[in-house]
DNA sequence: CCTGAATATGCTGGACCGACATATGTCGCC
DNA sequence: GGCGACATATGTCGGTCCAGCATATTCAGG
């Protein structure tokens, strides 16, 4: 999935400038299945306005640069549409921190621990995020209802996990060490 | 996570070819959590022996290209533990499967239904694929283990809830396209 | 016998990210 | 009151990375 359509996904939600785009794919309800940044937002929105999918309004503030506000034209309905329709592609995770985790036994016990405690705030931290932000704001569809869903499972068992195996691992680390010494 | 250091991490675990690194990344223990593609790991294999991180072997084969074996030299090793100490990027999820489905009111009912089947096959085969290929395989260390613990939870939630929520999903669907007409 | 998949390396065009540049407002803190 | 940190907002640029293609051969299945 290319950043012009996520840009047109994220519009499809209500108008909005490059800026606020990027927030929905940092904090917003984005943020949980997909990432772009500004270096491709805003050359995809430019792209987007040219080739009529999306209308820009300029609005005026006063010390800080306008606001670009982005809209979706029937054409750019259309477009997102037709995007949806493509078979998805396989998902792909990459994650650094079960990258050091997996290789645990190269580095200090300790340092994997942070990891690891890291790792596991962390995913609180998104199921939070999942349970205050997004339940009050936007789950009018069945779709939306249902992704946030999925959401909720999966960190609920990654924070499940990570809670009750956290000190079984941290007494192996011990014993490795242990046995080396 | 680079690709160099990814190359020297699939390595560690014993020499190998560009085209079983690659492999690693797409069936192998190392799908589950990066990513990475022949267009990076052979140029990145060029740069570390270059710099003496791995040793190159060729290894003739009649018919095919010489095998071009990659093992790590100590300067190697030592670079790989220095990498793992660097603090870990928050991990990335990629899901067009995901949007697809928040944004289903827009497609036919049918098609997201699909795309529902489609993410849960997907989800079993992840599953069964951590069951027997890497279970009867290296699971040594308690990182390893760790690992794959993790992904054996987190799919499990996933293939439950898909599991449970789909007829729901389905009729939800349904009633929406009545509603309309 | 032919098609498709697997083995194996490598290139190239284009997409994409991370970091930076720019300019100002605001809020907390000492 | 002033200072740093952070938020708002757009945009560029270097470099990384991927998807797809080219190449060449073997082997299994139809």
């Amino acid at each position: 999935m290319d950043v012009p359509t996520l840009c047109l996904a994220a519009l499809a939600r209500g108008p909005a400038s490059g800026y606020d785009i990027r927030k929905a794919f940092e904090d917003g309800p984005f943020a949980h299945f997909h990432e772009a940044s500004f270096g491709s937002i805003y050359p995809a929105l430019r792209r987007l306005a040219e080739s009529g999918a999306v209308t820009v309004t300029a609005e005026t503030q006063d010390g800080r640069p306008d606001r670009r506000i982005h809209a979706l034209t029937d054409a750019g309905r259309r477009r997102l549409r037709q995007a949806l329709l493509a078979a998805p592609k396989p998902d792909q995770l990459r994650s650094d921190a079960l990258v050091i985790l997996f290789f645990a036994h190269l580095i200090p016990a300790e340092t994997a621990v942070a990891v690891l405690d890291g790792y596991l705030a962390h995913h609180r931290r998104l199921l939070s995020q999942l349970d205050c932000d997004e339940l009050g704001a936007e789950c009018e569809t069945p779709g939306q209802r249902f992704v946030h869903g999925f959401g909720v499972a999966v960190y609920e068992a990654a924070v499940r996990y990570l809670e009750n195996q956290r000190d079984a691992f941290v007494d192996q680390l011990a014993d490795d060490e242990a046995k080396i010494a």
